[in-house]
DNA sequence: CTTTTTCTGGACATTATTGTACGGATATTG
DNA sequence: CAATATCCGTACAATAATGTCCAGAAAAAG
């Protein structure tokens, strides 16, 4: 308790009579993005979160635009990050592909979906921010498409798998389903063959479907 | 023109010192709805798009939660009914179903696509409205389920299949992408294999591109 | 033409939100 | 301890949004 007590006074308080940080604010406004949208993000209630005045808010940012774009930048630098890199491993099937291409979204350290989707929401008020959503999209689908064709399937058909695959993963999120990791990993089975059109390996399944447990226990 | 202007007059200004009539309140606040999500939906802005005073609303609706209240019945009994109604259609295979199930979402007429996201959104703010964004999934995803298990799928796999259909339509809008008409069709054969896992007859295929392409001019 | 019904517009009160100014509190530094 | 840099809080000003009140315009009804 005291060493964390330690921990916590050297981040906050550093300096002066500091009582919340930069990143404090940044968590808030990216909580309130989330779960509220970007036209909730407001100095007001976010200073009442936070137990200070207003006023303070103006020693960290400029303005609420500010903080938005700070917020925003956050998002680019994370989100399309580490699916292009789970799209690049090598693997010795499709099924394997796309059972990491899945751990992004089973890891709330890897890919924030809340986020992706708050700003995919916000983009629509926002032409600034509809060229970022946009510039994601077109590299996490290069990406996806050029997997499949790693494996064999023809352009127009890993063209389209790509599609189904990156759109069903973002449809699932958007209609924000409450669903348990067991029920999730149930299905797995008919998922790959859906996606890929070929029956996954039996192990990779077992294997696959024991790691999404552990991250759902790890979380 | 002449007729036209007299139609117009027996909808507008039917008594008193009427300008702007209710169902022009409703639209204009479903455009807004859709565009920039509920939190712009505002009778000031509203009341000079529509070139009245602000007051004038309040002859209409009681107040502004009337309006949404209306919004959401709307919604409410448009949308989840056509998609029933598709997958209802008795068919020779399950590509013809799927086929079926995508007219919902090239007829502009039948399932209004910007109006179901923009109250998918709302429904994050508001338990009410999630509460019905819920029950119409629900349905929805039962009625497809069912179409699968009619053409020989096990449970599970039609489960999985009936949410891989529905999650890929809905990611696909939530993407907000812009394709032509033209470009969509390309990949229906595509498209079909990845849904059902099984190729699709090709007078079907010609069949189906010839409709879509009809409806993409008819509107 | 008069009365009635229907709808609009301007004025007012209230609240929410943004942004600025400045004195003051607090830990760090010398 | 004194000086400094850092951050907070109160007060003020401006704008936008909601909702109410009521006089009055305009078509409909008599």
């Amino acid at each position: 308790m005291n060493t964390s007590t330690q921990l916590d006074l050297r981040c906050k308080a550093r300096h002066g009579n500091s009582k919340v940080t930069r990143e404090e604010w940044l968590t808030a406004a990216r909580d309130t993005l989330v779960t509220k949208g970007v036209s909730d993000v407001k100095v007001l209630t976010l200073a009442n979160q936070l137990g200070v005045a207003r006023s303070s808010f103006y020693w960290y940012f400029a303005n609420r635009s500010d903080l938005l774009d700070a917020l925003l930048q956050e998002w680019e630098q994370r989100n399309t990050q580490c699916i292009l890199e789970k799209c690049a491993l090598p693997t010795d099937s499709i099924a394997q592909s796309v059972c990491h291409f899945f751990e992004c979204f089973m890891d709330p350290r890897l890919f924030d979906q809340g986020l992706d989707f708050a700003v995919r929401e916000w983009s629509r008020r926002d032409p600034a921010v509809r060229e970022k959503i946009d510039e994601a999209d077109r590299l996490r689908l290069d990406a996806l498409r050029e997997v499949f064709k790693g494996h064999g399937y023809g352009g127009d058909e890993a063209d389209a798998r790509a599609r189904i695959l990156y759109f069903m993963q973002l449809g699932y999120h958007a209609l924000d389903i409450n669903e348990s990791m067991d029920t999730r990993v149930a299905r797995i089975d008919s998922y790959l063959i859906g996606f890929t059109g070929r029956r996954a390996a039996p192990d990779l399944i077992e294997q696959f479907s024991h790691r999404a447990r552990a991250l759902a226990q790890g979380d």
